[in-house]
DNA sequence: ACAAGCGCAACTTACATTGTTACGTGATGT
DNA sequence: ACATCACGTAACAATGTAAGTTGCGCTTGT
């Protein structure tokens, strides 16, 4: 595992579990499948847990299950869930060093926050049901 | 600097040498605007020479300028030209567990090199001198 | 000849991510 | 009750990448 590791895990992961969701899958399964570690996987699947998009149980034969219908969950609840933000920028840092290059600078953001924005809406049109059926 | 410095440097120096074409910017004096170093902007800014979006030359008053006219340089040139490949999958590494496991691994792969070749797309739509003059 | 600038390589530093171990807590089954 | 399973979380080491920095050689213009 290299890069886009968490968004990877999770998608891989979410598509799994659509094939058959109410089945519980414990972390560790999830680690051998992913080749990683249990501990990875619950920190990966646990920002995805805050989102309401898995559902996680204690004690035998419990584990990790979706908490919505396959058809529900669409790249976009995982990608914003990660927080991965690929494109925006970061705003924090550097005072401005002058008026003109300030203008630019935030000018620059609002371009690359446009961007992030419409890569959500272009994942928000693919469900994890979708990439499990191949219907792109 | 931060997050996506090599992307946001490289639409901020190029957007603002667009407002001046046909003049000779040293690396020094865009690091200083941007707060970074020197050799860091010649590294950026290599990698957009590769791809024939600007031009370098030595010697006195001489430096860095556009290789186009600024509303021939989209970002993807700019994005596909730094390599950066924010979300298509690594793909190197684990040889496939079993082949249901694969099936679904090359299917990820797939589609998040969609998604990233949708972005590709969105951002052609968009040249240095759009960003400029801030028409969306 | 001299200075300005790029090109490139090597090194250090900072930071993010992953992997790993350990321990606490709640739920389940016997 | 008790042991077991599995998550939740913290702490730490290992790794990898990007950025910053220095130094030197080469080319160009004055």
């Amino acid at each position: 595992m290299k890069r886009n590791s968490r968004l990877s895990l999770a998608l891989h992961t979410l598509s799994h579990m659509a094939s058959a969701p109410e089945h519980w899958q414990t972390s560790a399964d999830i680690a051998a499948h992913a080749g990683t570690n249990p501990v990875v996987v619950r920190r990966v699947l646990g920002k995805l847990r805050q989102a309401n998009l898995l559902e996680s149980e204690k004690g035998h034969a419990k584990g990790w299950r979706l908490a919505r219908a396959p058809n529900e969950i669409t790249l976009a609840d995982i990608y914003v869930a990660l927080e991965e933000s690929f494109i925006a920028s970061d705003d924090s840092g550097v005072p401005p060093p002058c008026s003109v290059e300030h203008a630019l600078q935030s000018h620059v953001s609002t371009i690359l926050n446009d961007i992030e924005n419409s890569l959500v809406e272009r994942l928000a049109n693919t469900t994890i049901l979708d990439v499990l059926h191949l219907r792109k």
